[in-house]
DNA sequence: TCCGTTCCATAGAATCTCTAGGGGAGAAGA
DNA sequence: TCTTCTCCCCTAGAGATTCTATGGAACGGA
């Protein structure tokens, strides 16, 4: 299956929108319950039918900024293909984040859905 | 009125999701009819109740970009108001990145919310 | 004359995601 | 056994975007 390209200066990924939404879409995936990196790339791709994609690179940077501002925890552990794996779980500070980012997210794409959709001038 | 102030470390407010959608909404204030970079950050901000707020040192930015990328063409004029203003017009190719950006970013909310409104684990 | 509003612009900081690497270790097939 | 695939982790540096902080010009009203 072909992935699109984007040439940064004339096409627009989903990829490229996903600036900022990383981090909440990355705690509810853990509000499911304890879940390794890897785990919960497939999961967001699975559950978005392949239009999420998260790079490696972007998802382990991702999980240890959460860390760091204690919205997970990480325990190292073995995984269900009996690999190491470290084990991250969301933390109750991690839940107000999650629930707080939320409503921001709500707020926000129905503002930019507004502007998206609106037909007629209405000033 | 208060704004909401923005700790980068702990906070998220709409303006951090702004990443990425900046030229698709200015793109889509400008397919209304040529505007200048005050009225475009005026209109979005009334549109949305005041839940989009453009900082001039966005939108200034964005607005050149759009321009080197030939989405836009400008033109010095004079405002409502008797001020020398920069008039901005979409192009033809603009409102064909319009048309991208808008599907995309129809197709990258609703992933997203998909995500953020699940509430079995669909695994 | 003074001040508020309108309008433009840029430099530098801060953040984020991606690209491009590297690596270890189990499993499965040749 | 050897090779290859998949799983699973990690980081450095590049690239792009938005924000903060500033500065400036000019109109109009008090």
């Amino acid at each position: 299956m072909e992935r699109i390209t984007t040439t940064r200066t004339s096409m627009t990924s989903p990829v490229d929108l996903l600036q900022g939404t990383l981090d909440v879409l990355v705690l509810k995936t853990l509000s499911w319950g304890p879940m390794h990196g890897y785990a919960v790339a497939r999961w967001l791709q699975q559950v978005t039918d392949d239009v999420l994609q998260i790079e490696e690179g972007s998802l382990y940077p991702a999980l240890h900024r959460l860390e760091r501002r204690g919205w997970v925890e990480s325990e190292w552990g073995v995984s269900e293909n009996n690999r190491r794996a470290k084990y991250y779980r969301i933390t109750a500070e991690g839940r107000r984040q999650l629930r707080a980012e939320s409503s921001t997210w709500t707020i926000f794409s129905q503002a930019v859905s507004k502007v998206l959709t609106t037909t007629t001038a209405s000033v």
